[in-house]
DNA sequence: GTGAAAGCGCTAACAG
DNA sequence: CTGTTAGCGCTTTCAC
C-alpha cells in the first residue's frame, strides 16, 4: 500500500494542530472560518481521506449498516429485496455509511447470527422481509437501533417501512370492480404475513364499499406460501367449484400460477377471467397476457428505511418510526381494462425500456 | 453500547498477556497446545470477538473486498449480478470478508470513484460485468489486487473469472444443428463485448465443424447493447430477406426479443424457427414457448472469484488467475427438441421449484 | 479558537 | 513459548 496520507499531514501541511483538523473534518467545535478554509484546501491538495478503522476505533461508530434478510428471501428468482437493497445501498453513501449485507437461515440459530454483530461492526440494522422474531430480539438486546422493511412484528412497536398493502388491495379490487366484474376471488398464501393479510384486507374492503358480497369460497388463502405453484394450487381449488369473473391474487407470482393454470385449462384471460397480481416484478411483462398489477417502488423501500435509520442512529431514543409507502395501479392486459375501451396509461413502453 | 469484551479482559482471566491472546486468536507463532485451548475456552465463556477496525487499523488490512458494477448492469431487470454479488457474500464469510458493494457510472469520472477505494477500505476489489478499463486502472496503481468477472479486456493480462463463452455458444449450435436445422442464425448485441464476441466464436465453430456455410447476412451483430428490444429489431432485419430455420441469440434478452417479434409476425416457434439463447435468466420459463438456453452458474463465479481473490490478497505477486467455468445446455420448448421426439432432460421442474 | 495528551483495541516486532 | 513495547490514525476531553 503507498504511503497513506494521514491526518498528520494535513496538521503539518497548515501547521495546525491534528486536532482541529480532526475537528473540521467533523464539522464540530468552534473553528475559525479562515483556518477551517485552510484546512479544507490542505485536505483537497493532499487528497486526504480519513482512514474509516482509525475513526471507528476512535469514535467507536464503525459507519456500517447492517442489512439482513433470509436466504429464501434473497434467492428468490425475482429481485424484488435486491432492490431494496440497491436502494439502501444509494442512499447510504448521502450519509457516508456503507451497508453490510447478510442472508440468515429462516430458523433462528445461535450460530447463524450474522458476523457483524458479532464483531460489533455496524451502527445499525435494517431487517427485510419476513424475518425470525429471535433475530430481531438478538438486535435489540445488542442496543443497536433498527428498522423493518416490507414486514411488521405483531403486538410489537418497531420502526418500520412498510407498503400500502390495505390501501393497494383496495386498489385492485376496485379497479376489477369498475370494470363490471362481481364475482371477485381472492387468492393468497401465508395469511399470516403481515402484508398479505394487508391486500387481503384492502381487498374485503373495497368488496363492502361496492355493497358486493365477499363469498368465504371465493377466497383462498390456505397455501403456504406465496409462489407461483402455490397460485396455481388456489386457482385449481376456486375452479373446481366455482367460475369467477376476475381473480385478485396477493402477489405477482401467485397471479402467474393462476395464469399458468388458467392456460393449461383453456380458460382465456382476460376474456373468461381477469387476473390482477401485486408487487410489479419483472415476469409480469413476459407473461401471456401481461400481468395488470399494484407497483411497489422497492428502491424507495430502502432508501427511506435508510433516511429513518440513519437519524435513529443519530438521536437515539427519538422514538418509533412507521411509515406506509403508496403503490400505484399498473394496468396491463390480464384485467380487460383495455379490451373493454377503458382508458389507461400504457406502462409498457417504460417497462421494456428498462430491459 | 454495552461494555464491550476486549482482549484484555481475555488476557486477565486467563492470566497471559494480550499478545499471546492475539496470537491464538490470528493462528500465528508458536503457542503451545495448552494455553491455547485455556485461551480459546476464556474467549468462548467471555463472549469475546475481536473489534474490526481496532484489528484494521493495527494490521493494515481491512478485511473487506471491494464489489463493484456499472449502475447500469445492477438496475438490469434481471438479477443476473445480483446472483454473482450473492456468491461473492456467501464465499466470502468462509474466509471471514466482508463484501462492500457499490455502483459507478458507465462512464468514468473522478468523482464517482467508490468511496472504499477513496478511504482505503478494501484489500481487494471484484469487477462484475463491462467495466470502464480507467476505473481498472484507478485500482491498479493503488496497488490492490482485483479481478474481473464475467468480463475481460483485450491487450491486458488480467485476473479474470469468466463463462465458457464459446464452449457454450458451440453447445447451443451444436444442439440446433443436430436438431436437423441448417439454415442457422446469429443474433447478438455490443459485439465488442469479450462474451458476445465468444459466443458468436463458438456459432461459427459448430457451423465449420458440420460443414455448415456461415452466411453473413445470417449474423446479425449490428445492436448497440443485448436488450429484449434489440433482440426484437435484430430478428426483424433477419426476416426482411432471409427466412432462417433456427436462430441462436448471444443472450436471452435478445431471443426474448425475437420471441416477441416472431409472434407478433405470426411465425410459429419452434415449428417455424427455433431460438435458443444463453445465461438462463428467470424470464425463460415465463415466456411461450419456454426458452432453451445455456445455463451459467451466475452464483458460482462469485465464488469463485473471492476465492482467487482472497488468495491474490494473501500472497501478492502470486501472478494472474485466469479461469473458465463451464456451462449447461437447458432444454425447453422453443428450440423443437421435444416435439422431435428427441430425449431431453426436463429441468422445468426444478426451475417451478425455484420460484 | 486551538493544542496537548490520552486513549480506542488490536498487531507486530523484539526480547527474553 | 510468552511478555513488553510501540504504534496504527483518529477522536475527545481538558487546558490554555
Amino acid at each position: 500500500m503507498n504511503k497513506r496520507v494521514t491526518i498528520k499531514d494535513v496538521a503539518k501541511k497548515t501547521g495546525l494542530s491534528i486536532s482541529t483538523i480532526s475537528l473540521v473534518i467533523n464539522n464540530k467545535g468552534n473553528v475559525s472560518e479562515e483556518t477551517k478554509q485552510k484546512v479544507l484546501q490542505a485536505i483537497e491538495e493532499l487528497g486526504y481521506y480519513p482512514a474509516r478503522s482509525a475513526r471507528s476505533l476512535a469514535s467507536r461508530k464503525t459507519g456500517n449498516i447492517g442489512f439482513i434478510l433470509t436466504e429464501e428471501h434473497f434467492s428468490r428468482s425475482e429481485p424484488f429485496y435486491t432492490k431494496i437493497f440497491l436502494g439502501t445501498e444509494f442512499e447510504s453513501r448521502a450519509y457516508n455509511y456503507y451497508v453490510l449485507l447478510t442472508t440468515v437461515p429462516t430458523q433462528f440459530s445461535k450460530s447463524a447470527i450474522p458476523r457483524f454483530l458479532l464483531e460489533n461492526n455496524v451502527d445499525g440494522v435494517i431487517f427485510a422481509g419476513k424475518i425470525n422474531q429471535k433475530y430481531v430480539k438478538y438486535v435489540e438486546e445488542l442496543g443497536l437501533p433498527y428498522i423493518l422493511v416490507d414486514y411488521d412484528l405483531s403486538g410489537k412497536k418497531v420502526s418500520a417501512v412498510m407498503i400500502d398493502n390495505v390501501g393497494g388491495g383496495e386498489m385492485a379490487t376496485d379497479h376489477l370492480l369498475k370494470l363490471g366484474y362481481r364475482k371477485v376471488a381472492f387468492i393468497g398464501g401465508d395469511i399470516e404475513h403481515p402484508s398479505i393479510r394487508g391486500r387481503f384486507e384492502g381487498f374485503k374492503k373495497a368488496l363492502e364499499k361496492a355493497g358486493v358480497e365477499c363469498a368465504v369460497d371465493m377466497c383462498v388463502v390456505e397455501e403456504p406460501d406465496t409462489r407461483v405453484i402455490n397460485g396455481y394450487r388456489a386457482c385449481e381449488k376456486l375452479f373446481t367449484k366455482l367460475k369467477p369473473e376476475a381473480i385478485f391474487a396477493a402477489n405477482d407470482a401467485m397471479a402467474i400460477g393462476c395464469l399458468r393454470f388458467l392456460k393449461e385449462k383453456g380458460i382465456k384471460v382476460p376474456d373468461e377471467v381477469a387476473v390482477v397480481g401485486f408487487d410489479d416484478i419483472e415476469a409480469c411483462i413476459h407473461v401471456e397476457p401481461r400481468l395488470t398489477t399494484v407497483r411497489v417502488d422497492k428502491e424507495e423501500l430502502g432508501v427511506v428505511a435508510v433516511k429513518h435509520l440513519v437519524e435513529m442512529i443519530r438521536k437515539p431514543n427519538s422514538g418509533i418510526n412507521r411509515v406506509y409507502l403508496p403503490v400505484k395501479l399498473v394496468v396491463r392486459d390480464s384485467c380487460g381494462a383495455k379490451k373493454k375501451g377503458f382508458y389507461v396509461f400504457d406502462d409498457s413502453k417504460i417497462d421494456e425500456s428498462l430491459i
